[in-house]
DNA sequence: TGTAATCGGTTGAACATTCAACTAGTTGCG
DNA sequence: CGCAACTAGTTGAATGTTCAACCGATTACA
């Protein structure tokens, strides 16, 4: 027997059905118009330009943005087409294929990020409290360790490689 | 010149990112193996259920969940193929098309709203504490209230007829 | 009344995402 | 070695979304 929301979690649940649809397209509509970068594009963009080499296997990025293969197969055949990502055989593992960030890319990325930044900035960061964005983040924490290994179809074992946050080239903070 | 995020905001903000995905992906797959419906439809049985007579104009239903009327002619289209919904004409706009929802399209979400509703509570409302959940309900309306009046394209102007909340076939609680 | 501007809605092409094959390289194991 | 099972990644069709062009109805207003 399901349990009814209460009006409160209801009224909760719908402000945070509106609003994060309303965040997310304003986030890819302020890419698309000035950078011509999907949300999708940007992030893998910044996983690649996070990771040591600025290089990663299909896979590893596949799991960092937690997108299917195929998707991500998708997405950075577009992104080599802009000559942002070159892809190369992996030498270790004849299966595998590495997407390598492009100094193109890379620039793309430097350009791109700080209006990113804004727009979070804009949308959400300086809309709520400190307390209220930290509370935030750990709800939202809770629910991707909640839902996190089931994501898509494919994604394989719980690989627990978080890669230092402190890497190189990090560009990213958005 | 932009600000950078720090560290706690950046982790809230990729938190949130990760999660929000994570969140609407699994309501999406729960609604679609369970009752072979996307969110978006649902959430226009819900709205049309909801208004008084179970019928709403296709801009009242497109301003209502903040789609396009792109988008709401084609979803709508779906919803009539499977017999969710029909169309009728407007009488006092000759123009305006109206879509009912139909004793079929009804008894698809009495059946689809507790699963969904136990969906809501399994990755979110029961994961979190009340008092966060409602802060994240207040975040989120500030967060819509800021991006709202600009959302699709064609929007229109700020129409603040906000119908009222207990209105007649509410089986929606979701 | 006539006509320009606008509104409500639809259409179809372009593009992104998903899903189910499929290819090819690798591992396990007799 | 040889074969089965599995993994990495790609492919293409089906589906959903967006965007710009479009059509008929309505409004504004001379």
């Amino acid at each position: 027997m399901t349990e009814w929301l209460t009006t409160d979690q209801q009224r909760a649940w719908r402000a945070y059905l509106l609003g994060s649809t309303l965040l997310s397209e304003r986030l890819e509509r302020d890419l698309r118009e000035k950078h011509d970068l999907s949300l999708a594009e940007y992030e893998i963009l910044v996983r690649l330009s996070e990771s040591g080499d600025k290089a990663l296997r299909m896979a590893e990025l596949a799991d960092s943005v937690k997108n299917s293969r195929s998707r991500i197969t998708h997405t950075v055949n577009r992104l080599a087409a802009d000559g942002f990502v070159v892809r190369r055989q992996c030498d270790s593992d004849g299966r595998g294929v590495i997407a390598a960030l492009t100094d193109k890319g890379y620039a793309k990325l430097v350009d791109a990020a700080p209006d990113h930044v804004q727009s979070v900035r804009d949308a959400l960061v300086d809309l709520i409290e400190e307390d209220d964005l930290v509370r935030l983040g750990r709800a939202f924490g809770a629910i991707a360790e909640r839902l996190g290994s089931a994501g898509p179809r494919e994604a394989g074992a719980i690989r627990e490689s978080r890669r230092s946050a402190e890497t190189t080239g990090d560009v990213s903070r958005g």
